[in-house]
DNA sequence: TCAACCGCTTTAAAAAGTCAAGCACTCTGG
DNA sequence: CCAGAGTGCTTGACTTTTTAAAGCGGTTGA
């Protein structure tokens, strides 16, 4: 009946709310290979529709994650392009620990037709 | 025209996928501290339902990250028991990750009321 | 001019998650 | 003995999130 209050409400719990975001995870690795323009980026993650994307792309750059920056390349055609800030780039080691446990337990009995 | 093939489709893809399903992190992170019943576990997660915990502990354990084992309490209250299995425990490297990048990059601004 | 790209936004529908209640059962306390 | 609280779930209605598909204003290239 008493309701038990939050037991661990620290930045880890915090920090697994943000990266349980749909695409969230996929978006950060797409960028941490370079920088990226929307539909480009679009591509790279590979499934996420126009509207969830730009939903996930304010609220990363909300939490100082990714920034955007609005190019006016050279003339007139404005291109945004998304990159990672540094606290967005140190989740690499987030990434590069999910790539060794997935590499290890779930390539097994998987089709896992991984080109490349 | 030519729709791209997706480009990566390796075993990481399909861990995001797995581990960015809602409470998938927080049931491994409580789970690591030790092996936990059903309510216990929807206790220590904190928020889940318990429709979409049994549901998430399938595909757990479907994944073979969890198992879910029966005890006869010696009589008859038969209580269930979720833990990990060895994959699963290896999570605990991503948690990890999580866990430091949190600290360092999500501590910062925000209330953080972390007890304990 | 027309088709194809850019970066998005809109709208409606489908999927996912949540709330609250309840079931069947056991164990504990007055 | 019997209410009350605990166990592990399931169910159904409701809300939120994600989705597909289309479209818009603009540019570039054939």
């Amino acid at each position: 009946m008493n309701d038990v209050a939050p037991p661990t409400f620290c930045p880890v719990y915090r920090a697994i709310g943000v990266l349980q975001e749909k695409w969230v995870l996929h978006i950060v690795r797409a960028l941490l290979g370079s920088e990226k323009g929307f539909n480009e980026l679009a591509r790279a993650v590979g499934g996420c529709n126009s509207a969830t994307l730009t939903q996930r792309l304010e609220s990363l750059e909300d939490l100082g994650i990714i920034v955007k920056r609005t190019e006016d390349g050279g003339g007139k055609l404005a291109r945004s392009v998304y990159s990672l800030t540094p606290a967005g780039q140190e989740l690499q080691t987030v990434i590069d620990a999910i790539d060794a446990w997935a590499r290890a337990h779930l390539s097994e009995s998987e089709p896992t037709r991984c080109v490349g």
